[in-house]
DNA sequence: CTGTTAGCGCTTTCAA
DNA sequence: TTGAAAGCGCTAACAG
């Protein structure tokens, strides 16, 4: 491998000035840039990470840790997520590494193994929870990280999110302002701060709406298909409350609630309302529901770009004002919302 | 970060010392090298992969590339790849780095970045083809890696590898030695090394068995269900050779051709006897098939240990003797192959 | 605009 | 058995 001290003989230069030729600084003249950047490529220079991550403190190299689940194997998300992310740092120059724990092990200790290493230059954080000691330990390291999504209301650190909490306001404002007044909930996990954001949101249109909540009507849960047919049964046959309405996290429990509102000989929307986030995750067709369903919409996979910018800013060291990102969401109206039935209006 | 000079202050002993102890060289007393092990465990040291790379060439990171295909996020076999990878790398102390490229890109300029930046000790090649050009490149570039495979019929690199050739000779004069003589095999993609050594196992029972081979007989594809159901559905309604057992390069493969056998109103094994080799990756218990599928059977799961240790032992400079493994396979005779019918005896 | 000097953290001669 | 010194390839002061 050619290396800066090659490129220097060539050009007839001092390895410094080539250095900064090929860093583009500002002090070297134009003459000598573009003479040295053909220099490099003609000897097919390529800089030693090791090298400059020594030197610098950057290496260009940033992390995901993820625990070896079970399900890791055939979870879609996950590969979304590397293949995603991937593809983005190598975008913006940048190699991006995935390191999978052992099961066993606990995942902190990872984190303090790879940050002593000193070959990443930072880290990025998904399925955050509330109070993520991850993110306690990063911050306290002073690694460089961003976290896709937001713990806590008024978060400290670099993140590219969407907005939980207006998302489940629209939604639910939009359903109370059909005439809805039992409005079910089925979230996410507990504990996942984008499923707290939801149910704030969630709890405050109902509030702002003067109606009140009722715990009976929240469930959380893990996101698939069966968890939203079970819900809905178990919420009718409960019988408590004459539910109208039922919000959903994605669409793969919509997916679940249409069955089991078919399965009950009921009908979206004259009997039930259905409403859910798509993330675009699932390859589910919303608007090929029957009936078409009503979401809101923010496809996950917009997300790694900003997200990969986001981590490049931070190792940068950018202000915190500017690593906080939240993308945009839109809603879409279609056939499964309606005004509740007479007889529970 | 603690660093060698602190943990030498701490011992009281020189940097060099130090760095030798830590790395159990042999001219170290054994009171010095337990001193300064704790010393070390207790100012939390890590040694800097970086500067580690840098003088001694080694970081102790290896890679895998993988071109972003639509497909990748639902990969099961790719996950598996990479969990099981990831782990092992892991378990003896190495980083497992993944590197998504873009579907576009061309493959072999992303290697060539990674060898030129420096910070990978080796790489892990997946799904090796014919006259594999990453290997040859790898090879010219005296960058040490691990084939999950083997390229050509005298490779001459480093591979962990199963017996794909003996593999299918054992099933072909299994099924031969049943009396069959027009034996159909539903292979993988052409180009792929397991796929030819397969066929030459194939071929090689054949002749062994003084039956003439035909390419009818033969088919490529992606080994899925759709293409053991259709393959077996054209091979008989073709109608020329009078068929009496289908191989199947995976199990899959096979709960395909099941399909297409029982809805053609034909029994296995009474009109055709199927058997298949079985790496486990598709959840299928061969089992559990009906009637209970005969197979060659070799864990998938089973190679990235060995993968692992031979990459680690590549980089350590091991003869190449060592480094060309290839592992156990079992078979297991079950309800799924039977003498042909008389008819076509 | 350019070169000289120093040093990142580590391993490895070479001497003692 | 130990230490001093050199240097891996690069960047960042500091002079000029």
């Amino acid at each position: 491998m050619a290396t800066l001290k090659d490129v220097a003989k060539a050009a007839g230069l001092s390895v410094t000035q080539v250095s900064r030729a090929l860093n583009n600084h500002s002090d070297v003249s134009k003459t000598t840039r573009e003479r040295v950047h053909k220099v490099a490529r003609s000897l097919r220079y390529q800089p030693n990470l090791s090298a400059r991550k020594l030197v610098s403190g950057r290496s260009g190299m940033v992390g995901l840790v993820e625990p070896r689940t079970p399900h890791l194997a055939s979870d879609g998300l996950f590969m979304e997520v590397v293949a995603g992310l991937s593809t983005q740092f190598s975008e913006i120059g940048m190699q991006f590494v995935l390191h999978i724990a052992r099961p066993d092990e606990p995942i902190l200790p990872v984190y303090q193994r790879l940050i002593g290493n000193g070959a990443l230059d930072g880290f990025v954080l998904t399925h955050p929870e509330e109070n993520d000691p991850r993110a306690s330990l990063l911050a306290d390291e002073d690694v460089p990280f961003v976290v896709h999504g937001r713990i806590g209301e008024a978060a400290e650190h670099a993140y590219f999110d969407i907005d939980n909490e207006g998302i489940l306001y629209e939604i639910t404002r939009h359903l109370t302002g059909l005439g809805h007044k039992n409005i079910a909930f089925f979230n996410g996990l507990a504990g996942r701060s984008y499923v707290t954001a939801r149910e704030r949101g969630y709890l405050k249109a109902l509030n702002d709406s003067g109606i009140p909540a009722a715990n009976a009507l929240i469930r959380n849960g893990e996101m698939t298909e069966a968890f939203g047919l079970l819900s809905t049964v178990e919420l009718f046959s409960g019988g408590a409350l004459p539910v109208t309405a039922i919000i959903c996290s994605n669409s793969r429990i919509a997916k679940g609630v249409y069955q089991a509102v078919g399965a009950m000989n009921l009908s979206v929307p004259d009997d039930i309302s259905v409403m859910a986030h798509d993330d675009h995750v699932a390859n589910l067709e919303t608007a090929a529901f029957y009936p078409a369903l009503s979401v809101t919409d923010a496809p996950l996979r917009e997300s790694w770009a900003p997200l990969a910018r986001c981590l490049a800013e931070a190792i940068d060291g950018a202000p915190l004002s500017q690593l906080q990102q939240v993308g945009p969401h839109r809603i879409f109206l279609r056939q499964s919302t309606a005004a509740p039935p007479r007889s529970n209006a």
